[in-house]
RNA sequence: GGUCGAGUGGCCGAGUGGCUAGGCAGAGGUCUGCAAAACCUCGUACAGCGGUUCGAAUCCGCUCUCGACCUCCA
């Protein structure tokens, strides 16, 4: 459809490119999933939906992709340091439950939160834990290659060796010898040759609860070794997109680029796709800084920094209005506008649903407003070609919610349009609503505030001695299989036996 | 300290050489039994100072302010 036009801004190059897949029309995306160690939180939405909206968008474009996102269960590392300790095993600890526990714990909770904004699954979501011979296999290799070393049960990447071959850097923009300058100085204590070489597997100790057998030592792989395992196993050494937050960039992806070079010998992405930070009050939101929001706070507005709830869909809708390269600050002002404008918007949603052309031998077509309604929608989609720019689409979504409202409180007879305008217009909309920007109705339970007012009004008719109305409301609650029951001193009801 | 990025009207947030972004809030209007919704109109925003240009929020320089990464983080 709109493919030859898509751009995408590629870390890697620092510009937007065409997006020419490897082998179109299969695609292969990668994007760098949560560790399950706490509650998701809005930063973790912000990521989901960047690359939900991407995924969406590139099956819009009638792509073949395979979506990959991870779940980091094992290997990550509290600290760089040689004492640092496994995330999830430190919880486990905490929490006296089995490290797999905590992991599935929050795996499962991040999965509701994810259901709860409506993002598509991926198609594959490996866990690293399931993944430990492919890693395994990654470190002998690059051992092979001559690129890592041993120390005590315990193998390194050695980052300056592979900076002879292939340039360490490139993704982040860094060199070397500044880094170098820049980072600490060893303790004496650190195994590694240099500070900065990453570890690819380490050797647990004893109290160490995630351990596996590999040539080198009983413990566990490092964490970078998981994406590039489990990328290259489903997508092959070389695929099309790779995603995750800014602040993965380094070191995280990084050594990816590193690992993948040293034994596949190629870069692992074609284009690297990075979402930036939610911040709050101007600060970054983060696991670290403790000052994040869970998406469950959210939900159910309990925080001390939350006026009100805010429902799954503001937040989906207040993600996609701002580019997903831009930050984005919370505040209560801004999502109660964006509670707003997602009420706006799927109102007209539920309006389209109903809205029919109707024909007008009176009405002569308008060219000017055909040709407006035209550019609109030319307009939305150039946006989402444009390095998926939902926030400038949304606008033009909302431009074409104008036209719609004016058709259907009738200031605009749709015969201005003629048939093919006006269902190109209907279409468009529902494209946007349903296939990119997956935006869905939410749904409340109105049942017993709408009982409670047929109650009153029949109280009402009872103290007025109106009868006609009483049976009236009598019967229509019975054929609903509902029961009035006049008590002494209030209306109670029951269902019908 | 190094690297990178950002400062847009009351708020959020697109745009990046001339063409209305949009949403929320506010003012006025149309419609209307009331109310709401919807639609129309409005604010004449681009951190500051210089420069380039016929023309700059948009390019260049300087200044100020803020942030991210450099350590685990989406």
């Amino acid at each position: 459809m709109h493919s030859k036009k898509l751009k995408i801004y590629n870390t890697l190059s620092r510009k937007k490119e065409i997006f020419n897949p490897i082998s179109p029309p299969y695609v292969g995306m990668y994007v760098c999933g949560p560790t399950v160690y706490g509650d998701a939180h809005l930063g973790h939405a912000r990521a989901a939906i960047t690359f939900d909206l991407v995924y969406r968008y590139l099956n819009h474009l009638k792509y073949k992709v395979r979506y990959v996102r991870n779940i980091t269960d094992v290997g990550h590392l509290e600290a760089d340091a040689d004492d640092g300790e496994d995330k999830i095993a430190k919880k486990a600890k905490l929490e006296q439950l089995e490290p797999m526990e905590v992991a599935q714990q929050y795996a499962v909770s991040f999965h509701r939160d994810m259901e709860m904004l409506h993002t598509l699954k991926p198609g594959i979501e490996p866990r690293a834990s399931g993944h430990i011979p492919e890693q395994i296999e990654l470190v002998a290799n690059i051992l092979k290659e001559g690129l890592a070393y041993e120390v005590n049960g315990s193998v390194y990447f050695d980052v300056l060796k592979y900076n002879e071959i292939k340039k360490y850097g490139r993704l982040s923009g860094r060199v070397v010898e500044e880094l170098m300058s820049g980072s600490r100085e060893l303790d004496g204590q650190s195994e590694k040759r240099n500070p900065l070489d990453f570890a690819l597997w380490k050797k647990a100790s004893p109290e160490h609860l995630m351990k596996w057998n590999s040539p080198w030592s009983l413990g566990f792989p490092g964490w970078h070794l998981e994406c590039t395992a489990m990328s290259s196993k489903y997508l092959g050494n070389q695929f099309d997109i790779h995603g995750g937050g800014m602040d993965l960039m380094f070191p995280h992806h990084e050594c990816e680029i590193a690992q993948s070079n040293a034994c596949h010998h190629t870069d692992p992405a074609k284009y690297w796709m990075h979402n930036n930070m939610i911040t709050i009050h101007g600060q970054k939101m983060g696991k670290s800084l403790g000052n994040f929001i869970t998406l469950q706070q959210l939900f159910n507005g309990d925080h001390e920094k939350l006026e009100q709830p805010y429902s799954p869909m503001t937040v989906r809708f207040f993600i996609l209005t701002a580019h997903y390269r831009s930050t984005l600050d919370f505040s209560n002002q801004a999502l109660q506008a964006a509670r707003k404008g997602y009420k706006k918007i799927i109102n007209g949603y539920k309006i389209i649903q109903e809205l029919v052309y109707k024909e007008d031998p009176e009405i002569s077509m308008d060219s000017k407003e055909i040709e407006q309604v035209e550019k609109i929608i030319a307009a939305a989609f150039a946006s989402m070609d444009d390095d998926f720019n939902s926030a400038q689409a949304m606008g033009h979504l909302f431009n074409l919610l104008k036209k719609i409202n004016s058709i259907y409180t009738g200031q605009l007879p749709s015969a201005v349009f003629g048939e093919t305008v006006f269902d190109q217009l209907i279409q468009t909309y529902s494209v946007f609503i349903e296939e990119i920007f997956g935006l869905v109705e939410e749904k409340v339970d109105h049942q017993e505030d709408l009982l409670d007012i047929i109650l009153r009004m029949y109280q009402q008719a009872k103290s007025a001695r109106d009868y006609k109305k009483v049976d009236e409301i009598r019967a229509g609650l019975k054929e609903s299989g509902l029961i009035i029951k006049d008590m002494r001193d209030k209306i109670d009801w029951a269902y019908e036996e």
